[in-house]
DNA sequence: CTCGAGTCTGAACATCCGTTCACATCGTGA
DNA sequence: TCACGATGTGAACGGATGTTCAGACTCGAG
């Protein structure tokens, strides 16, 4: 419960500290509060946006391995975070802040927009901040994983982001991975999934996660069982678009995992003009090159460490030492 | 020099801080600076306004001495800024922000305003963010000092608000003060000079700031002597507005001195139907608690502690005990 | 070339800030 | 009544930030 003398009290603290410089001991003299007060009221005005921080500046931090990258594979535009903290908790919040600004490149031009399951993707439209102009309709690719909410099922991630720009939403009432591959086509068949489905695959624009297999997707692990994991690696799996995994040409891997998913496959990904692809840290590099070389991706986010490793890479495909 | 690789490297410094979170040591690793640079960088990104912190909230820390003041004086609006530091180096920062602040409400219904002489009014000046929808006129409402040029000059002040808010500002080619009382009498003749007081005289709004006797202006030490100051005291001015002196009851303080100035009189700045009033600090009270009583200002910006002291004041005049 | 004024730099220090932890308080349900 | 979790609080610590100072550099004048 938020009330108002507690709003009251964020914009006179962050007045005091922003405007006119004070230290958090001195407003917690003047106002009769404790220094860690003053500094935990002062970090909740900056959370909840009664305190912005804008930079006025549109430049990129890593703007030439950007350009890089761009003209390496093709791109439509690249995006680059630091890497500090990639992996740990800080994670999501760098690479969010960069997807949001990726995303916020390509809402424009889109005015149907397709997302996929993942925490990056959900962790950059958290980061959003944008208006349409238009009516923007939001789609998800695939189904949902069950069990406890998740803000990273492309479900709920399309609800934020359809929140967060002013659209609406469309829900694809199944889940990511059916038990078995008849019981998938059952629910394919369902008019409202294959309306969701067929109208996601006509989207101007594609927002998704890029995962790895090795410690692949936690988001999958309980769906998936290890001796498929097994199976979708022996069979060349180097990485995966919403649990459509594809190889090291960027084929899809078909078989048992891929008959049980609900949602776009490669082939119907690739047909979508705008194609935003995220992904971050050491174990997502093989994947993120691949979907970039094949051009499963053609916007990147990602953090400099996997870019500079992608860019080092030979340029042929087959021309490994 | 500004070059644009500062201005490049100012924004990428400021994203890497303030949207991705990096800490100035990580980022100085990152682009290979010293923290310290780092930390320099940031603070001239602020400065210049590449980095901008804004509170989204209308609160006031000091709303209840303000509404006091403005009932106990019958004023338009009142304006108060912590005295934190207040004397020191840090006084013109506060209560220049909220000066600004009060410029900002003021302005809407100024076509035509008239600034004067003070530091405190050229700090308020100096925060402010305003785009005027209407061409506004800025009228220097008193002369300049001579020599070396001090942004708290009326003829500056009135040109930084100007260019701040995107109005047109008039040049008053004048001394605050004449050598004599016949030169005064001269140079008020000149046309220029009496279009542009007259112009001052008919303004929406009024910009002074109030001063005292003791320490008083140094703005005004350099062309009143000792002696001069010595016979307004023994005529019982307790401050000033632009070298306008007044006495306890509010009226004009007439004499050598006064008959020396150029600029508008008391009478004619009572005649101004918006009249913004800045002081801050101890020196200040008497004078200011004058202006107030006697409705020489009713929008006033100052200090907490000159507030509270104005406020215990006894409320009949004459009531001293 | 030499000197000096001005500018820029990073080491060292002093302060400020954010986080963690142990404790107090309150409401809730057994 | 007590037990217990949820929430809120400030002391204390460690890292982050800002400032000061002495030395290095540049540039122009003599």
């Amino acid at each position: 419960m938020r009330t108002n003398a507690q709003d009251a009290l964020l914009g006179k603290v962050a007045r005091l500290h922003y405007e006119h410089g004070l230290t958090h001991a001195e407003i917690g003299e003047l106002l009769s509060l404790s220094r860690v007060k003053v500094t935990r009221v002062l970090a909740e005005a900056r959370r909840t946006g009664v305190v912005e921080i804008t930079v006025h500046s549109d430049e990129s931090p890593f703007a030439d391995v950007e350009s890089a990258l761009a003209r390496r594979f093709g791109l439509l535009s690249a995006h680059v975070c630091p890497s500090f903290g990639l992996g740990e908790e800080r994670s999501p919040g760098s690479l969010g802040v960069t997807g949001a600004a990726a995303l916020a490149a390509v809402l424009p031009h889109a005015g149907r927009i397709a997302v996929g399951l993942s925490t990056a993707v959900a962790a950059s439209v958290a980061h959003l901040r944008y208006t349409s102009d238009e009516a923007v309709e939001v789609l998800p690719l695939a189904g949902s994983r069950g069990g406890r909410s998740s803000d990273a099922n492309p479900h709920e991630v399309a609800g934020a982001l359809a929140r967060a720009i002013g659209g609406t939403a469309y829900h694809l009432p199944a889940p990511l991975l059916a038990t078995t591959p008849e019981a998938a086509q059952t629910i394919r068949g369902l008019e409202e999934v294959r309306a969701t489905l067929e109208a996601a695959a006509a989207a101007d624009a594609l927002v998704v996660g890029v995962g790895g297999t090795v410690r692949a997707a936690q988001a999958l692990r309980r769906s998936v069982t290890e001796a498929e994991f097994e199976a979708l690696r022996d069979l060349g799996a180097v990485g995966d678009v919403s649990a459509r995994f594809f190889d090291a040409d960027g084929a899809p891997v078909l078989g048992a995992v891929d008959d049980r998913v609900i949602g776009l496959t490669l082939e119907q990904m690739r047909r979508i003009p705008t194609r935003v692809g995220i992904a971050g840290g050491a174990e997502k590099r093989l994947p993120l090159s691949t979907a970039l070389r094949t051009g499963l991706v053609n916007v990147v986010v990602t953090d400099i460490d996997s870019a500079r490793a992608v860019l080092t890479e030979p340029v042929a495909t087959t021309a490994t030492a």
